[in-house]
DNA sequence: GCCGTTTTCGGCCCGACTGTTTTCAGTCG
């Protein structure tokens, strides 16, 4: 084997780099038995990635002190990152990388590998590789190590091929639908009192790794065993006398977990998560000398509360907290301060801002999507066919989209209160200008600019040319941001502060786009977007009828995740209002007056 | 190594399951 290269972090170091050294020190201190530490190490690797900023931008400006200001990080972890975002090195992680030069990250991603198997494999073996692994396991050595065995070299082997053959996170669209099912299935097992589906899927995670379903009922064991015979599961994985894990036949994994009634309240919290929501749960149980696992919530050996969520939210003094909200991102504390935003419902959508019809790449009339729209409940839509330079759609040039104007004119008076807002999805070109003349623009009612290509662009000129186009004085709503799709394309390269610090500047809307495979913005993006009083659409971006749930489907989900509430959202507003709201501070004289959009404050609940 | 409604020292979430051990360590969520 080639001797090992040390890791390097280039500079300009992005915070995901700077958490997965630090979460490389966590698995090398736990592999030498240190103490305390690796959860040190842990929880610094969570705060930083979950922090707002760049943190090599924060360190710019205010050096090592101002890195003190990240969740779980300390002087020395400062004095590290400082290392990391100077010279791309972490003397530490070189330190340990000679002594044990393994991938440690993706070794330890493999189920049944954790810190102390790495350094086995290594010393032993020689493993320092995923590929290593597999070549060690296919060849019987690995059953031989002390602490693994034949069951143990199996496992490695499976989580191998698992690996190989469904890859990562599947999206949220692609799993509830399934689990749905399984769990009314369920419901009708013979001794079942209540079942929920928890675990990231409740908390409405963009993606899913595997499902939580809780069961209650009195006799564990007659459940678990009826559930593991379910024509769905392909194989068990294991069974306890109160947990089963199975892999359906789709290639989810599942685990089940049934427990007594007078529990569900607090188990259903302990498997929804977070886990950094549960513990900071537990630890706030702690410091009020109680304590909190998946049975209750006790004093000493009596059980306080734990038959709903609600009562266990209460005995900690803290107001029932959404699902979504669920991440340990300042909820507990807003909890307690009796400050939860009320988030959005499903049913509050009235409009929707972006469809597509067979003008351009739709395959329904905008005949059958406005019908379509009105029989679900929407109250107006705008047609937002794409423009000419998106060729292959057959883009509308501004002869055709005074055309469609028209036609639109014509069936919006057929529409019985129903409106058909006239739109265009306008085209950026790379420089930021769109390619519809202004005076064409200026007869819509609906302007939504989007990117459809260059998606390479370096970040600043991708981040200059969305803001170009933000400026013009007709465009709208910016839709589908960053332009990812989930598991085949990354965002583009773009600085979406700066893009939120622009819209509220320049009036423009930032949409969500529901489109399952998009989900875009995220839900990082809505929160920045809310806190800054930016606010969101939620459209469908329909290219068909079928597409018109996707706003309540999904898409009003990661606004929940985002904080957002109906406020934040325009299209809840009845149609005059929205468009009132949507032209405000596009409109507004540019000087002279103060008239401004208010600032709206966060409804409470 | 971090942190503070047990605050500058002495704590650090908790339980289930598996596979290995012959009473428990490692891993997971």
């Amino acid at each position: 084997m080639a001797a090992p290269e040390p890791a390097r972090y280039e500079t300009g170091v992005r915070n995901a780099d700077l958490a997965r050294c630090f979460r490389d020190l966590a698995a090398y201190l736990d592999m030498e038995g240190v103490p305390y530490k690796p959860r040190a190490y842990e929880k610094a690797a969570q705060g930083i990635e979950a922090y707002d900023r760049p943190l090599a931008e924060v360190y710019r400006e205010g050096g090592t002190k101002a890195l003190l200001a990240v969740p779980g990080v300390g002087r020395s972890m400062a004095e590290k990152l400082e290392e990391l975002i100077t010279s791309g090195r972490c003397a530490l992680h070189e330190e340990y990388r000679r002594k044990i030069p393994s991938d440690v990250g993706a070794l330890m991603a493999l189920e049944g590998i954790g810190p102390k198997a790495v350094k086995v494999l290594w010393e032993r073996l020689g493993v320092r590789t995923v590929a290593d692994l597999e070549a060690a396991a296919k060849a019987g050595r690995v059953r031989d190590l002390p602490g693994f065995g034949v069951r143990s070299e199996e496992r490695i082997l499976k989580g191998l091929a698992f690996v190989a053959a469904s890859g990562a996170r599947r999206p949220l669209a692609d799993v509830l639908p399934e689990i749905e099912a399984l769990a009314a299935s369920t419901r009708r097992l013979p001794g079942v009192e209540q079942v929920a589906i928890a675990g990231s899927l409740r908390r409405r995670c963009e993606t899913v790794g595997d499902a939580d379903v809780l069961v209650s009922a009195r006799r564990a064991d007659a459940v678990l065993a009826a559930f593991a015979a379910r024509p769905q599961v392909a194989r068990v994985l294991g069974r306890g006398e109160t947990k089963c894990s199975v892999v359906l036949a789709s290639g989810l994994q599942v685990d089940v977990r049934v427990v007594p009634r007078e529990s569900f309240g607090a188990a259903f919290l302990y498997f929804t998560g977070s886990k950094a929501h549960n513990v900071a749960l537990r630890q706030l149980a702690m410091k009020r000398k109680l304590k909190l696992n998946e049975y209750g919530l006790f004093r000493g050996d009596r059980r306080v509360a734990g038959r709903t969520e609600r009562e266990v939210y209460a005995a900690l003094g803290l107001a029932e907290i959404p699902p979504e909200l669920r991440e340990d991102r300042g909820e507990i504390e807003a909890a307690r301060a009796g400050t939860l935003p009320r988030l959005v419902e499903p049913d509050a959508l009235r409009g929707d801002l972006q469809i597509q019809t067979d003008w351009t790449d739709g395959r329904h009339s905008i005949e059958a999507m406005a019908h379509a729209a009105r029989d679900a409940g929407l109250e107006y839509i705008a047609i937002t066919d794409h423009t000419v330079t998106l060729a292959m759609t057959g883009g509308c040039d501004e002869a055709k989209l005074r055309r469609q104007m028209e036609e639109i004119d014509r069936l919006d008076a057929t529409m019985d209160g129903f409106r058909i807002l006239k739109g265009a999805e306008v085209n950026v070109l790379p420089d930021g200008t769109l390619d519809v003349a202004d005076a064409a623009l200026a007869a819509l009612d609906v302007v939504g600019v989007a990117v459809h290509s260059h998606f390479n662009l370096p970040r600043a000129e991708q981040t200059a040319r969305i803001v170009r186009a933000m400026r013009n004085p007709h465009a709208d709503i910016l839709f589908h941001p960053t332009g990812r799709k989930i598991g085949q394309r990354e965002p583009y390269d773009v600085d979406v502060d700066a893009i939120i610090a622009v819209a509220k500047e320049t009036g423009t809307v930032l949409e969500l786009d529901a489109y399952p495979d998009r989900l875009d913005l995220k839900d990082e993006h809505v929160r920045k977007a809310v806190d800054a009083g930016v606010p969101i659409v939620i459209d469908s971006d329909a290219h068909g009828v079928q597409h018109l749930a996707f706003p309540r489907q999904w898409g009003v989900w990661q606004a929940r995740r985002g904080w957002a509430t109906a406020d934040d959202v325009l299209n809840t507003r009845p149609v005059e209002a929205f468009l009132a709201a949507l032209k405000d501070g596009r409109r507004a004289p540019a000087r002279g007056t103060t008239r401004r959009r208010p600032t709206r404050r966060r409804a409470r609940g």
